[in-house]
DNA sequence: ACTATCATACTACACCGGTAGTAGAGTCTC
DNA sequence: GAGACTCTACTACCGGTGTAGTATGATAGT
């Protein structure tokens, strides 16, 4: 289970591959101190959720979960405390707030008919 | 924000409407102390999530806020800390990874059929 | 070799969350 | 009216999180 903080780290990480804690530091959105990251990277290694190698004298961060598997685990965490563990309310409320544009209403559409017709829906 | 054990006792007096320490802990799946429930109470009390009126020599606690508020700030929480904020995004992985009937598939995409519909695509 | 620089390691600390014990107040029952 | 029962209030404690300071070690320039 990945805290907030830990998130943001991660995503530098996701999206760059790997990064040093300097990296980390210029492709993260709020003001941390050096020391912080830092802290933040060791703790997210000692829960065996990345590793680093050894880069110039600095350490270079990998990874060792995959972005969707955090995904996965957040949402079945939510899906579980707050939709009676039921993925489809959790759809139905998404669709329902809004927040989504026509287009993306209509790709959505499109995606649940590939779905459907994959699983032998006429 | 609620943790995860406020998340079980709010979804106790969401169910049930109101309730005190004695029914949340008939009504919740794991095994507290009754100083437990009541400290959980007097947590989210504090928090303003929710409010208590006197029921005999007990409390009798209400809900402050909906349960449809709850479900949208988890929502918005995951999609903008893992999913670069998109909620389409987080409805594609839903949808892509599974965990979904052939039925609720089909449902889905009715209603996104009627929301289309709703705002004007032909 | 000395010093400035930069990186990590170690330590700290306040706050929160999960869990629960103990104290004390009201009530019921003889 | 004294004990048993049932509540709440207060307090505590541990582990985790967010944040960062200090100590220490490597390195590069001069």
């Amino acid at each position: 289970m990945l805290t907030g903080r830990e998130m943001d780290v991660m995503n530098v990480l996701w999206i760059r591959g790997s990064a040093t804690v300097a990296e980390v530091l210029e492709n993260i959105s709020d003001d941390l101190a050096y020391t912080t990251v830092l802290t933040i990277l060791r703790r997210l290694e000692k829960k065996g959720h990345i590793r680093h190698d050894p880069d110039g004298k600095a350490h270079r961060y990998i990874p060792l979960i995959a972005r969707e598997e955090a995904q996965d685990s957040a949402i079945q965490r939510v899906t579980r405390k707050l939709f009676s563990d039921s993925p489809e309310l959790l759809m139905n409320r998404l669709v329902r707030k809004g927040g989504l544009s026509k287009e993306q209403l209509r790709d959505l559409r499109d995606l649940l008919d590939e779905r459907l017709k994959e699983r032998g829906e006429g």
